[in-house]
DNA sequence: TTTAGTGCAAAAGTTTTGCATGGTC
DNA sequence: GACCATGCAAAACTTTTGCACTAAA
């Protein structure tokens, strides 16, 4: 009874999102929550295979996906042609980006709601989701 | 003195804007100006080709750079490979992006700024600018 | 006439897909 | 054993670049 053996964050966050956990997917999902902030698909590619997985782009590609649509990880486009994969935190939040080293910060509270509401509503629209990404400069690279 | 022949909308808008206005420039301007929500490069290619304009696609792509450069137009990237184009109005502002029909509406007042200083500087971040992308329904596709 | 813009084709880069093979339930 | 996941290679697609040629100041 219990696990016979201490599984790792990876494979109890997939589990339990339903995502079956073979070795690739947690592999990919260890190299997330090794990274404080966003990462390319080439990026993770890279690392893992430097690390010695057998792993194929084509695999993080489709394993980012399906961590996409689990609702594990977050595809934040920084608007040039490559999307950027970040494991997320619960519920609703925003990113703050530090311009001078990419730097990712989760804003946890949102409140604009009730800005929104007014101000989409004055158009005729029912706001269904919002995005806001803050570019910035962190407290390093100010001084830096 | 005066203009001899009235310059379109578009030519003025590069004079002004000191760019070139081109016979290409002009014709993709007219396009945008004509398109009420954003295009795809392709698509604009797509429409100044049926239009009998002889344009390259990489003209498209080099002279919508040319634009956005300029401030004449802005990048929209909506979380997929491409990013969409659309002609902006004055300042500071925000999309509302209908995800029905693709109707796109400017949110002309941004009243983030406040919280933005506060939330950002929690964590010793200094906002230098940000984007905000508001998905939602227009009356039309609520009751379609 | 000198510089900047353009067309075409090729290249570069990211992401997706087809298919045979291997792993998981 | 049935189904899903994966590796590899090829394809699809968006965007950029090189170069000869043309148009604008």
């Amino acid at each position: 009874m219990g696990s016979p053996q201490p599984r790792t964050g990876a494979q109890q966050l997939l589990e339990e999102q339903g995502v079956r956990p073979t070795a690739r997917r947690i592999a990919v999902l260890e190299e997330l929550l090794a990274e404080p902030n966003d990462a390319t698909a080439q990026a993770l590619h890279d690392r893992l295979r430097r690390r010695g997985e057998a792993i194929g782009l084509a695999t993080v590609y489709r394993t980012l996906g399906v961590l996409v649509d689990a609702g594990i990880v977050d595809a934040l486009s920084h608007g040039h042609g490559e999307l950027c994969y970040r494991l997320c935190g619960e519920g609703h939040h925003h990113h703050l980006v530090c311009t001078g080293c990419h730097r990712v910060v989760e804003l946890g509270s949102c409140e604009l709601d009730d800005w929104l509401e007014r101000a989409a509503g004055a158009h005729g629209f029912r706001p269904t989701g919002h995005r806001l990404e803050v570019q910035g400069l962190c407290a390093g690279c100010r001084r830096g």
